[in-house]
RNA sequence: GGCGGCGUACCCAAGUGGCUAAGGGAGAGGUCUGCAAAACCUUUAUGCGCCGGUUCAAAUCCGGCCGCCGCCUCCA
């Protein structure tokens, strides 16, 4: 298995801290307001990546926190008019209802700063005594000229940094690169009691903090989007490793951008959906199958089009299904293999490596994805060339499980037919219900059984502009909801 | 300014030295169908931003150029 690690810019192999287990920390979301689809990448990058790592045989052990103190946090609050942990409190059943909408599972530890603070405060203590951090009038800085290693996550120096730091710096830092492990708290803001008086971390220690006390010292994977990097993640490690004298994370694993025309998607640019407007409009498997079809790594352009065009991929994956369902439901004894049914097996055979081959390469889903597509094509064409029999029906389920394999780990296309299309019918607004559905194929019957061909195209046409579609099998009409406009 | 990344068909997208450049969408033609729809078949890049170089062999490695983006500030 090879996964690309931001601290050496190179795809290595992966060899984990100790056999056979994999320790991994993702960094979660400040909840002060909704989600949007940046954290939904993210969360579902991680999810997919844990998943697999089970998949490949590793013990995993999966940390993503909560930041649940933090200047947006005390903002928001003001604005709301209540407190910050009801602000907190209230974003976090947020992000779970959308989480759980996305099929993010849980983490093995989903662990809060607020409730790390006498572990952050030891860290700090240790700090100022190493001399990696000096205190003043009740704040506390990790002086950065004193970490060595500082700047080699993000491959940067001090000297470039000096040059680009901005103007409005605390002038009781030592150098404008130090940052806050500890800040002071004003009247009426939340506070814990430190050395230093009150006050609450800063937002770089939580992470050090918990990932030590969940995982150890050193462990395997930390993670986060590609912006975290710079300083976040820079500033973990010199606290981190500061702090120790060890190794912090082995493999650096970052996911990509969201972009809307070009531009990251980014609270201040403005530019963003929340899961939430975005799941008013699509089925939510129609964005994580969207979010894995690209390489983590790279960015991705959001759009109303490229969304359509995933429910159009996943609607061909189900229609697939329903055609296996029907095929075997049907299906008459005897044995009618037919010239395709070697090069059927030898897809299936090969399927599972293909897709290991894939997720191993620094989990490439969206080339698993392709793959998954060759087997529908497989499946589509080996019925079209009509088999019959036992053997056919064993084969059908033989693919149906081969998929089975790679959907679980994706945890996507694990639906029923009928599902995907009830919950079609909700997103895309269809005022029907699958009775109203049912008694037009009713009538449509009828006309059609007398061959009144005229009658049967108006019930036909009637709901295709709801947006149902009709399709005649030799047995019976089956209906689905129309994808695109 | 410093550092990093990207540019593959009409659109999205995989591919980082060697089989006919995955997969999906859209378009065209065909098979099937009462007509459709779905599915399948054929078709749409002798070509991978441009120009050189290395190599028996490059989308893939090296150099230059053009274009786009990100980080350097809270940010997934």
């Amino acid at each position: 298995m090879r996964i690309y690690n931001t601290l050496t810019g190179k795809k290595e192999d992966f060899i984990p801290v100790n056999e056979g287990s994999v320790g991994m920390y993702a960094c979660g979301v400040t909840v002060y307001d909704n989600c949007h689809v940046g954290h939904a990448r993210s969360a579902i990058v991680f999810d997919v990546i844990k998943s697999y790592l089970n998949y490949r045989g590793f013990k995993v052990s999966y940390v993503r926190n909560f930041t649940d103190i933090d200047d947006k946090i005390i903002n928001r609050a003001k604005e709301e008019g209540i407190s910050w942990d009801e602000v907190a409190q209230k974003y976090t059943e947020e992000y779970y209802a959308d989480m759980d909408a996305l099929g993010v599972s849980r983490a093995d530890l989903e662990p809060k700063a607020t409730d790390h603070i006498p572990e952050m405060i030891e860290i700090i203590v240790d700090l100022i005594e190493k001399g990696y951090a000096y205190d003043v009038d009740g704040d506390v800085f990790f002086e950065v000229s004193k970490f060595d290693g500082y700047g080699k996550l993000s491959k940067r120096d001090m000297k470039d940094m000096m040059a680009g730091a901005r103007v409005d710096v605390d002038e009781r830092k030592k150098s404008p690169m130090d940052f806050a492990l500890w800040k002071s708290s004003k009247e009426g803001e939340p506070s814990w009691e430190s050395p230093w008086g009150p006050g609450r971390p800063g937002w770089h220690i939580e992470c050090s903090a918990m990932s030590k006390k969940h995982l150890g010292e050193s462990f395997d994977i930390h993670g986060g989007g590609a912006d975290l990097i710079f300083p976040h993640h820079e500033n973990e490690i010199a606290q981190s490793e500061a702090y120790t004298g060890k190794d912090f994370a082995k493999y650096w694993v970052h996911n990509g951008f969201i972009t809307i025309d070009k531009e990251k998607m980014s609270k201040s640019l403005g530019n963003f959906f929340t899961i939430k407007e975005i799941l008013d409009k699509f089925d939510p498997e129609v964005l994580r199958v969207f979010l894995l079809s690209t390489h983590y790594r790279s960015p991705i352009e959001f759009s109303d089009m490229i969304l359509r065009e995933t429910e159009a991929l996943l609607d061909r994956f189900y229609s697939t299904l329903m055609r296996i369902d029907d095929f075997i439901s049907k299906n008459s004894s005897g044995s009618g293999q037919t010239g395709e049914t070697e090069t059927f097996k030898k897809v299936l055979e090969r399927f599972e490596d293909r897709f290991r081959e894939a997720m191993d390469d620094d989990f490439n889903t969206a080339l698993a994805i392709g793959h998954i597509y060759e087997v529908i094509r497989e499946v589509n064409r080996y019925i079209d060339s009509k088999p019959s029999g036992d053997d056919a029906t064993e084969l059908l389920n033989d693919a149906v499980g081969a998929l089975r394999v790679a959907t679980e780990v994706l945890n996507v296309f694990n639906r029923t037919p009928k599902e995907w299309y009830v919950a079609l019918m909700r997103s895309h607004g269809i005022p029907l219900t699958e009775d109203d559905i049912d008694n037009k194929i009713e009538m449509r019957r009828d006309a059609r059984s007398r061959k009144d061909w005229d009658q049967a195209d108006i019930i036909r046409d009637e709901l295709l502009r709801s947006g149902v579609i009709l399709e005649d099998r030799p047995d019976k009409t089956v209906w689905k909801i129309k994808i695109g406009n």
